[in-house]
DNA sequence: CGTAGGCATGGAG
DNA sequence: ACTCCATGCCTAC
């Protein structure tokens, strides 16, 4: 595979057939250059076998980004930048290699967007070096063997030395000619990412390194730190060889035992399961990959790629990963690509709207996204947009990760993903921990997949197995952010807490102990809650309480003991209590029509539930009423009442809607004995407990601002209070103020319907003039 | 009013 | 000082 020839008799090169790959097209594919004369060649057929072995990056000294790759025509496009030519096939403007005498050392190079920010700072080439004997280089070609050691760090036969000074300058040597060229990074006047970058490549080169050291513990070295200069991370220690470095052919010596930045992977490395190490991989070929943080480096293990490979019966290049953040994963379907990396692999776009890219997924499925970009601070945020589905469909959220790959030969792109180690981090606590996409099956590796972990690898040793420093950060941000809700997206919480507790059953066997905390009785139960199914509790005219449940089957709805106990998933022929009905091909115990009305509104339910209960004579109450409105209220409804008219109000209640305005009981009645232990009770003390405390929180807090705003304007702040307090969390005030007291009005003071669930609470915590539990059913209820 | 698209902003590195 | 990018915000539909 590897031989092949510019076909381009002018080429300079001639026979030589150095060819470049990753040179995307419009169409999508990438082409493969030649570095000498720029001539691309369709279809990447170059430099496949050379990836594995020779997989490498360097700086182009032109547009600074990293050319990288495996293949060995990089590795000639190294040589050829030792001796001042520089052949880039990402920025294009290369520099005729004859153009060049060898070793000429081309200090500023124009080309790059950011040659023009170089130039002054001559930094002392305080170096860190790598340099390798042949000692060295066996025991690196060892740990190659065994995985640990990452390409980022391989070894160039001439043994070239790559060093980076402290002020990223960079310097390369070459063994040939014993001299060294450096060329200053365009803009190094600040510590820029891809040298911290490189900083970590070295880090982990030595980590790794440490690592196998007990192969030949007295070898010789990598990383060597400049003088005194502090190395990011404290990765690696002073060493006089820093000097020595600078002249080509002096042996550095020393490994710095210290270990870098933790890099996780190295910790895997560590386990010796070389094709299982979950190792960074560095950038392979693409256009300027330059400065692609190691974060979003693909993390693969040698025998996931194996897999996909096999899988895909082709050559799998894990290109770029990236863990999804809370927007990437959210709805609005757009995925932010690390500029770096979109620039990298995916194709050039030059329009905004960009175009459409279809990209595989593990299992071979295509999507379509719109790869794009947004201009942004004079440079660009691209962005693939309708991700959505594939998202949902591999089951990820933030926090995950995904991997995109390409398979060659036909460079089709692929996303893979990884499950989150732990998505306690950032997700419900309900969800259990999963290295797998579940969606993509057992197919998960290749880069694109954390196949080893589905096949019981390594993974499930280590808690935070494939995680870096920064993925770590990251989800470390994502947690926070998450903690970080401002309070109505925690009282959106709440609010669907409080809706998940009245799902929770005691556990069949447990027996409660009761306490009595303020003069209520509390059940404490030695076994967690489950959830059970939710049903809808009803009165029967005689006063026996029923519950109707809905079969997860057939959706019928059968009427059961109210003591029923019923896991969250209930099929028909789970129903013990009446065998009669235990067939999904029994009749309905209610007819579906009334519990559909019953979805109808509230108000019309409310009052339906009032109607019936009065007329029934019971004294249904809180969620007993609520069923009754559900059921029996709206039956009564639908034979005689439809006049009332549906209205749009408060759409969300349904039947088993708890809230608070559903399960208030109808005027006058339904008062419970304060030791009541109903559901309602129970939830009406939970929440009026919480009425009471925002209450006092938001009188202290509008204490202390009145307070602080009365001196001025006493009048209007006066007027403005009146009508915060007509319209509680209203943020704009006045506006609404008239219609939603309109509203009321008509409703005959009752509560608006449509509020929100967080309003609700503080209109009761504000219109409640008694504060008993109880009270707080009657206060709201017009009375 | 809800949603999506596009851009702006600001924190982090 | 600068870039990147997560996310907020505004506007149009």
């Amino acid at each position: 595979m590897g031989s092949k020839k510019c076909m381009n008799e002018k080429c300079c090169g001639t026979t030589s057939l150095d060819l470049k790959r990753g040179w995307s097209l419009k169409s999508g594919g990438f082409a493969s250059l030649c570095y000498k004369c720029g001539s691309a060649y369709e279809n990447s057929v170059f430099c496949e076998t050379y990836h594995s072995d020779e997989s490498g990056w360097r700086e182009c000294k032109t547009c600074r980004k990293i050319l990288h790759c495996g293949c060995i025509a990089s590795k000639h496009l190294f040589e050829y930048m030792d001796v001042g030519g520089v052949a880039c096939i990402s920025c294009v403007k290369r520099l005729e290699i004859q153009s060049l005498q060898p070793m000429q050392i081309p200090n500023i190079i124009s080309g790059g967007k950011s040659a023009n920010k170089t130039s002054s700072q001559e930094a002392q080439p305080i170096l860190l070096g790598l340099k390798v004997d042949d000692e060295t280089r066996k025991l690196l070609q060892m740990s190659r063997a065994i995985g640990s050691v990452p390409p980022a760090v391989e070894l160039e036969k001439e043994e070239s030395v790559i060093r980076y000074t402290e002020n990223s300058k960079r310097v390369q040597s070459h063994p040939q000619n014993g001299s060294s060229s450096v060329f200053a990074k365009p803009n190094y006047s600040r510590p820029k990412q891809g040298v911290k970058d490189m900083y970590e490549s070295l880090a982990l080169a030595s980590l790794k390194f440490s690592l196998t050291s007990h192969l030949a513990s007295s070898s010789s070295v990598l990383a060597i730190p400049a003088q005194g200069a502090p190395v990011p991370g404290g990765m690696v220690e002073s060493n006089e060889t820093s000097k020595g470095s600078l002249q080509h052919g002096q042996k550095a010596h020393h490994v710095s035992p210290k270990p870098p930045k933790p890099i996780p992977a190295g910790s895997e490395a560590n386990k010796g399961s070389a094709s299982q190490a979950r190792v960074p991989r560095p950038p392979t070929e693409g256009r300027g990959s330059k400065h692609l943080l190691p974060r979003y480096w693909p993390k693969i293990t040698d025998q996931e790629l194996q897999q996909l490979s096999g899988d895909f019966n082709s050559t799998i290049v894990p290109l770029f990963e990236k863990t999804l953040s809370a927007s990437d994963a959210g709805r609005i379907g757009r995925l932010v690509l690390p500029k770096a990396c979109a620039e990298a692999y995916f194709p050039t776009i030059n329009q905004s709207e960009g175009i459409p890219i279809r990209i595989q997924d593990i299992k071979g499925k295509e999507w379509t996204f719109q790869f794009r970009f947004w201009p942004n601070n004079n440079s660009r945020m691209y962005v693939l947009e309708g991700v959505t589905p594939c998202i949902q469909n591999m089951q990820l959220q933030a926090g995950d990760t995904v991997i995109f790959s390409r398979i060659d030969p036909g460079s089709q792109l692929v996303i893979g993903c990884r499950k989150a180690a732990n998505n306690t981090d950032v997700q419900e606590p309900q969800a259990p921990p999963s290295l797998n996409c579940d969606s993509l099956g057992e197919a998960s590796s290749s880069g694109v997949n954390d196949t080893h972990t589905s096949n019981g690898g390594q993974a499930s040793d280590d808690p935070q197995p494939h995680l870096t420093t920064a993925e770590k950060k990251k989800a470390r941000n994502i947690k926070n952010k998450r903690l970080h809700m401002n309070n109505d997206e925690a009282s959106e919480l709440r609010v669907t807490w409080e809706e998940a507790q009245e799902l929770l059953r005691p556990a069949p066997s447990s027996e409660p102990t009761v306490v009595t905390v303020d003069g209520y009785e509390f059940e404490e139960f030695e076994e967690p809650p489950v959830f059970g199914k939710k049903t809808i509790f009803i009165s029967q005219p005689s006063g026996e309480q029923e519950q109707l449940v809905q079969c997860d089957s057939c959706s019928k709805w059968r009427r059961l003991p109210a003591n029923a106990l019923l896991s969250a998933k209930w099929l028909c022929s789970d129903n013990i209590w009446d065998s009669s009905r235990a067939a999904c091909s029994a009749p309905e115990d209610v007819s579906p029509g009334d519990l559909d009305s019953s979805s109808l509104n509230k108000e019309n339910k409310k009052q339906r539930c009032t109607e019936s209960a009065a007329s029934k004579g019971g004294e249904p109450s809180g969620l007993d009423a609520l069923a009754n409105a559900a059921v029996l209220g709206d039956s009564v409804a639908d034979a005689g009442d439809n006049s009332a008219g549906a209205t749009t109000k408060h759409p969300r209640h349904r039947p088993g809607c708890t809230c608070i305005v559903c399960i208030q009981p109808p005027s006058g009645k339904g008062k419970h004995e304060p030791s009541c232990k109903c559901n309602v009770c129970l939830t009406v003390r939970r929440r009026f407990k919480t009425l009471m405390m925002r209450k006092k929180k938001k009188q202290s807090d509008r204490e202390e601002k009145e307070k602080e705003d009365s001196r001025a304007a006493k009048e209007d702040i006066a007027g403005m209070a009146l009508l915060d307090m007509n319209n509680p969390g209203k943020e704009t005030g006045g506006g609404g103020g008239n219609g939603d007291q309109t509203a009321e009005t008509s409703r005959g003071g009752g509560l608006d319907l449509n509020c929100d669930p967080r309003r609700e609470d503080e209109i009761l915590a504000e219109s409640s003039a008694a504060f008993s539990p109880v009270d707080v059913f009657a206060g709201q209820n017009g009375e």
